[in-house]
DNA sequence: TTGCAATAATTGCGATTGAAACTATATAGT
DNA sequence: ACTATATAGTTTCAATCGCAATTATTGCAA
């Protein structure tokens, strides 16, 4: 393999290796994600996975989703929705329903409380996202951002199938 | 406020609103990270913050660091890195020393453990981030990305202090 | 030198998580 | 109809987390 080095730079300057912007993703994210949930937390609000579970609650047909629908659409595992959902039920946000024809199942319901709840969050998380992200990216940046988290979502996601 | 309408669209299709990336930002993480962390396992390799603690403390000056340095270097908290660094040393991957001259603080070391284990986790950690992450971005969105994440990271440490 | 705020690290505790096991019901193949 | 397998949801248990409180030490200022 003598002779495939590429562009030996005997005595130079160390090469500039392109910065992985992984560890960057992980550190933003987390930081993000603190700042944030702090700033709810300061208001007496629940964090942002509450959120979560209302808003595709909303937009449910008529609010209300068998619990396997509401885990895949949240992307909350099951077991993990299960309890979120039994502590939002004692919170009076969320409801179970039996349904017809599938005994197994079980639907969360949004109740009145919850619409209620999602606005007041929503109130604090909104401006909290254009506070600490929207704000600093550009309209181009934004666009690309999401391109980019999505396309990162779908191969991941074919790679377990 | 009537004719404050901008651009009515009576019956037309609705509008665009630009897609918030926040959301995908948050699922992407959330399923990158657990697929990953998911192939670790599966060869029975520890979670990503001991790899982060162990690459840390090998670019420390004398592979140690006391433990606030650590913490701030590595973004764990005081206390979570504290246990973390005891399931560490348990493990034979870093040991705690005193700190002459202050007897308030201690180093966290690497072992020679620690730096094997460090690599072995590299050795599915590293093309992991390839499999999921880098191959899917031009080096032009890897820029992009690594820029904006940077940004992020110090405004949201700005806005703290 | 004494007292008091700041810093380093740890600990206690309740809440949350992940993975595997479990229960109940539904569906498919024979 | 009968057994096997798949699906829905929950539960258990151990591990981890976030935060506030605690312990020990240091530095500073009266």
């Amino acid at each position: 393999m003598a002779g495939s080095n590429q562009r030996a730079r005997r005595g130079g300057p160390k090469r500039n290796r392109t910065p992985s912007a992984w560890p960057m993703f992980l550190i933003a994210h987390d930081e993000l994600v603190a700042r944030i949930e702090e700033q709810l937390r300061n208001k007496g609000l629940p964090e942002i996975n509450w959120y979560t579970v209302l808003w595709v609650l909303e937009r449910a047909p008529d609010e209300r989703l068998r619990m396997h629908e509401l885990s895949e659409a949240a992307v909350i595992t099951r077991s993990n929705l299960t309890r979120l959902v039994d502590r939002m039920e004692k919170a009076g946000l969320v409801s179970r329903e039996r349904v017809s024809g599938d005994r197994r199942g079980a639907y969360a319901c949004l109740t009145s409380a919850g619409r209620d709840m999602k606005t007041e969050i929503w109130n604090v998380y909104g401006p909290a996202i254009q506070e600490h992200f929207t704000r600093h990216l550009s309209p181009q940046e934004s666009a690309t951002l999401h391109d980019i988290m999505l396309r990162l979502i779908d191969k991941v996601r074919g790679s377990r199938s």
